[in-house]
DNA sequence: AGGTCGACCTGGCAGC
DNA sequence: TGCTGCCAGGTCGACC
């Protein structure tokens, strides 16, 4: 309940900002974490003077912090969620969470290990966060169009070498887009209130109809499990 | 056990 | 202008 996750986290040192595939890890002093799962449109913002700061309709939590900074949960659709815990296996979402794609521990092998016992399509493969922590609809998207691979195939289906070209683009892609300080389609904003630079280096997502900046065929949207894939039929395949 | 689908929300936008 | 329906960075639980 919010009365027991404030009486947990209150008087508390927020010491350590880490994260687990798309939740931030926030470990705790004397004891315990928060964590913070933002999905579709939730996002921290810092205040170094709580006055500085607007409380708009999507404020969802404020945490006072010392010297009067504060920081603030930001969420229009109330989708994400906030946990107190003392232990991080107690959290449903790290369970049946998979290896971190930035990680010495995300090797090829592993990558084909994972696709080889998968029957659904690469695209919503690259989706579940049981095999790679951490890839949303976007970049699935962008990857498989940077590998030139059709998003439809099977994952059982692809080679060795496209395996091994798989790999070093999931972690290229999301380099790239860490670098520009992620994708603001609509509301992500940084904590200090900058939008992320990804948007303007996607090749596909949200650009059906429009010509493929490699090709000049036409990306295409389908729906694969209730999500959009963008994808050139040209020239992936 | 893996896969699929509806539910959870608010708001912007296209089409009529 | 104003209504309706569709769509959006993601899980999660119920069901097959």
């Amino acid at each position: 309940t919010p009365e027991a996750f404030i009486k947990k986290i209150r008087n508390t040192t927020l010491e350590h900002f880490g994260r687990r595939g798309k939740a931030i890890v926030i470990s705790l002093k004397p004891k315990g974490y928060l964590i913070i799962q933002p999905k579709m449109s939730g996002y921290l913002m810092f205040g170094k003077k709580a006055s500085n700061l607007e409380i708009t309709s999507a404020t969802k939590a404020v945490f006072r912090l010392s010297n009067d900074a504060v920081l603030h949960y930001n969420d229009h659709r109330m989708f994400g969620w906030l946990y107190y815990v003392e232990d991080l296996k107690a959290v449903k979402y790290f369970q049946n969470l998979g290896p971190e794609p930035l990680e010495k521990n995300f090797t090829v092998d592993l990558l084909k290990a994972s696709l080889s016992r998968r029957v659904s399509p690469i695209k919503v493969v690259l989706m579940n966060q049981a095999v790679v922590a951490g890839i949303g609809n976007i970049y699935a998207s962008e990857i498989l169009f940077d590998v030139k691979i059709d998003p439809r195939r099977k994952a059982t289906s692809l080679k060795a070498a496209e395996m091994k070209k798989l790999h070093a683009s999931i972690q290229k892609t999301l380099r790239v887009a860490i670098e520009a300080r992620g994708s603001s389609l609509r509301d992500y904003r940084d904590t200090s209130g900058q939008k992320g630079n990804f948007v303007q280096l996607i090749k596909v997502y949200n650009r059906a109809g429009k010509s493929c900046p490699r090709c000049k065929g036409v990306i295409q949207k389908i729906v694969q499990a209730q999500r959009s894939t963008f994808s050139c039929p040209h020239c992936q395949t």
